[in-house]
This record gives structure tokens, C-alpha cells and sequence, in this order.
DNA sequence: CATCATGTTGGAACGCCGCTCCAGATGTGT
DNA sequence: ACACATCTGGAGCGGCGTTCCAACATGATG
């Protein structure tokens, strides 16, 4: 590769190949890396090219442009988070390990919420919908409305999801956001806002990951209630 | 032609104040237009600048970036949603028809689910918890657990909409696009995606609409549940 | 061994983007 | 009449995703 020190010979030497093949695969690692690094706008190919030590046109060779990329990176680490399938006795506990362990995923990685969002019901999401469905059938909720009740669960994940993951992209110190957001709160007119005022001590003091599976549970009662068990 | 836009009365000078002012409020209507024909990417300074017959500096003086122009836009349309507060009967109908609102207004602009769900506990968000949250005190849920209960609802409303929107974006023909997934999934490994191969119909049949407040009927039922309204 | 077809690389450049700078025109107070 | 704050819009900067293509490396072929 870089036989640095001589000047290139009569041809101006533009390219050559290169001993650590570069792969789909390798892309798609340095982009996670630059992904999570510096989120969504970190993800560029001037500065891809550089970590990998090529030019653009070496990676449009295997990756058809940035949507594309970015998809695959989340496939890859949605997939990482989908691995293990929950081993909990209940179909309860197994749906809220599986939105444990996708909470957990971005938190580390931010900025697969707003790729999740915003895919539909392609890319990632087929594969979250299924291990999520499984459970949804082990709970006992008739076949005709499978597709109802996962959707529910899977929509609610990625919107609480989206939010967490916006809240952690502005922040520095998450304590110092949440209590200057409440003292916002806590300062709009009274008569306009009184819910709002009511709750921004509730705002300040919350738990994140613990309003998440709250959440859960409060989904997981209604089907409860609306498709009861026993039949 | 064009005559959309008031074309300023132009002489050969460099610039001149316009008789129609530019406005911050006008050119947040400009936003709103661009952003509801051409989605997000559709709004740019440059068509904006064209739109409104002026140079980017005379709209930087009413608005800091691009970032508070979306959020604005978004104010705007949320605000329009939330105008008339709902007449029903009940907690819970009033909670459906305030969904509903959200489910239209953004069926009607896209680009607002993606600007909701990225925006935290910020911008139009407070508006929408405040509406949301009074309904939840008046379904009798203890004060402890308004925060809770009504972040639940609200991030289930942001996530569903941003998948309605995510399709509604790619979507020339909805049923098209809906047969060819549903097609997809059809033809997954029988052995790794089951559940979703049984949901394929399902999704190829459904409404959007319907599925939003079942999913919206499924988090009352579970408020209902786990906080009993009697005491 | 020489030649070629094929797959792969990376540099140059294109057209957009958000945004900044600033000279000049306008309206207001004195 | 003059100074000053407010407002305007054209020129241009750096960065982005993407395209194009000459230059290489390699395995197959003669």
C-alpha cells in the first residue's frame, strides 16, 4: 500500500489494491463506529473514506449510497440486540426482556430510534415484529388480532424509543436538561398549563428506563384485559 | 405563471424594504406549504428564498436556522390540531377523538411525526401532554402516576404516527406498497419468521386509522385496569 | 510468459445544501 | 436634516452526497 517516500513512477500511481479487502461488511462496522460516535450527522463519506483509507468510489462499489448504509448499520445492531432469545418463564416477562434489551440497544446507540421510525414495515422491523409476535401469540390473544396487539407493543417501543434517544442526543448532563425543562414547565401560565405544572416534578425525578417498562405493563394489562387468558 | 408571490417592486438598487414585510409568521406559512408538497427535504432556503422573492439574510433576521423553521412549522400545525378541545361524553372518548385529531392532522402533513418524535419533552410536546394529561386526570388515575400514564399515551401517538407517516411517505399506491411487503413476508423463512408469515394477510388488509385507535382503545384499557376509576 | 477481461480502487469534480457577511435601502426619533 | 436602528438580498464559503473514470490487481486464457 503506501510505499511512502518514492515518488511515483511515470504513472501517476492513482490507485492500487489493497491487502485488507475492503468488504460490505467492513463498511457497515466503521459506520456504527462513526454512528456512534457522533450520531446520525457523524455518519459521512468524506469522513468514512478517511477512516478506511480509500475514496468514495470504493464504497459505492458495495454499498448503493447513505440510506442504504445506514440501514444495514442498524440491521446490524438490531440483530446484535435480537440475538438471544429471553429464556423468562411468561410470555409477560419474555415481551419485557425483549423491550429491556431494545431499550438498552439504543440508549447505546441513539440513532437507530429515528432509523427505526422511520423504516415502515421493512428493514429491521419484520425481525422485531416476529420475536415480539411469538410472545403476543403465547399470550393467549386470538390469531385475528395478532397483528393489532404486536403492532401496539412494537409502535410504542420505537416511540418511546425515539423520545429517549432525543432526549440523550441534547444532552450533557441529563439531570441539568430534565430539571431546566421542569422549571420551564413549572413556569407556563397556570390557567393554559395546569396539567403540565402538576406533573414537571414528576418530570425531574423520573427514571427513564423505568417509565419505559411501566409503559410495558400497562399494555400488557390491557390485552390482558381485553383478551383474557383462560377463554 | 408565476404569480404566486408578490414580486417586490424592483429597482436597479442593491435592496429595498418591500411593501408586503417579510414576517416571521409569513415565513413560517411559506414552511408549511414547502414542507406538505415535498416533505422535508422539501424545504430548503433556497426555494424559500425564491418563494418569498428575497435573500436568505432577510430570513435569517425572523428565524435563527432551519432547525427552529421545523419546529416552528410544527407549532404551527400542531397548534391548528389542538384548537377546539374535544366535546365528548367521556375521558376516554375525549382521548380518542384528541388521537384522532393528531392521527389526521398528521396523515395531512408527514414531515410533522418524524419533527414530534425527535423533539423530547420540548417545542409542541408540552401542548400535547397538557391536552392529553387532563383527560388522564379525569379518568380518575392517581396524581402519582399522571406522568406515566400520560407519556405512554402521548409516545404510543408519536410512534404510530411516525410509522403511518414513514409508509404515507414512500407511498404512491398504498395498496401497492402494502401487497408487495405483505408478498415479502409471505416468502421469509418459514423456519425464522412464522409469526410474521401469519400476520402477512393481515397486514395486507388493514386500516390504518382503525388499528391506531384500537391500539389507543388497548392503552385505556389498561389505565382502566391497573388504576380502577370506582376506587 | 504475455495478454486480456474482470473486478476493485480512489481522486477529481458536480450540483446542491445551510449558513455568514455585509453594503445598502428604509423608517424613526430628534 | 441627520444619525441610528431595523430590515433586505446578493455573493460566496465550506461541506455534503454522489458520479465518473483512469489506474491498478488478479485469475483465466493463449
Amino acid at each position: 500500500m503506501c510505499q511512502d517516500g518514492a515518488v511515483p513512477p511515470s504513472r501517476s500511481g492513482r490507485s492500487q489494491r489493497r491487502t485488507d479487502a475492503l468488504s460490505r461488511e467492513r463498511i457497515v462496522e466503521a459506520a456504527v463506529e462513526l454512528l456512534d460516535a457522533a450520531g446520525e450527522s457523524g455518519l459521512t463519506f468524506r469522513v468514512l473514506t478517511e477512516r478506511l483509507a480509500t475514496g468514495p468510489g470504493a464504497i459505492y462499489w458495495h454499498v448503493a449510497n447513505r440510506g442504504e448504509l445506514l440501514a444495514a448499520a442498524t440491521d446490524a445492531v438490531v440483530d446484535a440486540a435480537l440475538a438471544a432469545e429471553p429464556a423468562e418463564p411468561t410470555p409477560q416477562a419474555r415481551i419485557r426482556a425483549l423491550a429491556s434489551s431494545l431499550f438498552d440497544t439504543i440508549d447505546a446507540h441513539p440513532w437507530v430510534a429515528a432509523q427505526l421510525s422511520g423504516s415502515s414495515w421493512q428493514a429491521a422491523a419484520p425481525r422485531i415484529l416476529e420475536v415480539v409476535g411469538r410472545q403476543v401469540g403465547a399470550l393467549g390473544v386470538p390469531e385475528a388480532n395478532w397483528f393489532t396487539v404486536t403492532s401496539v407493543l412494537v409502535q410504542y417501543i420505537f416511540g418511546a424509543a425515539s423520545q429517549e434517544a432525543a432526549n440523550s442526543d441534547v444532552l450533557d448532563d441529563r439531570a441539568t436538561y430534565l430539571d431546566a425543562v421542569a422549571t420551564t414547565w413549572s413556569q407556563l401560565d397556570p390557567d393554559a398549563y395546569p396539567f403540565i405544572r402538576t406533573i414537571a416534578p414528576q418530570l425531574r425525578d423520573h427514571d427513564d428506563r423505568e417509565e419505559f417498562l411501566a409503559g410495558i405493563d400497562l399494555i400488557l394489562s390491557g390485552i390482558t384485559a381485553q383478551y383474557p387468558p383462560a377463554g
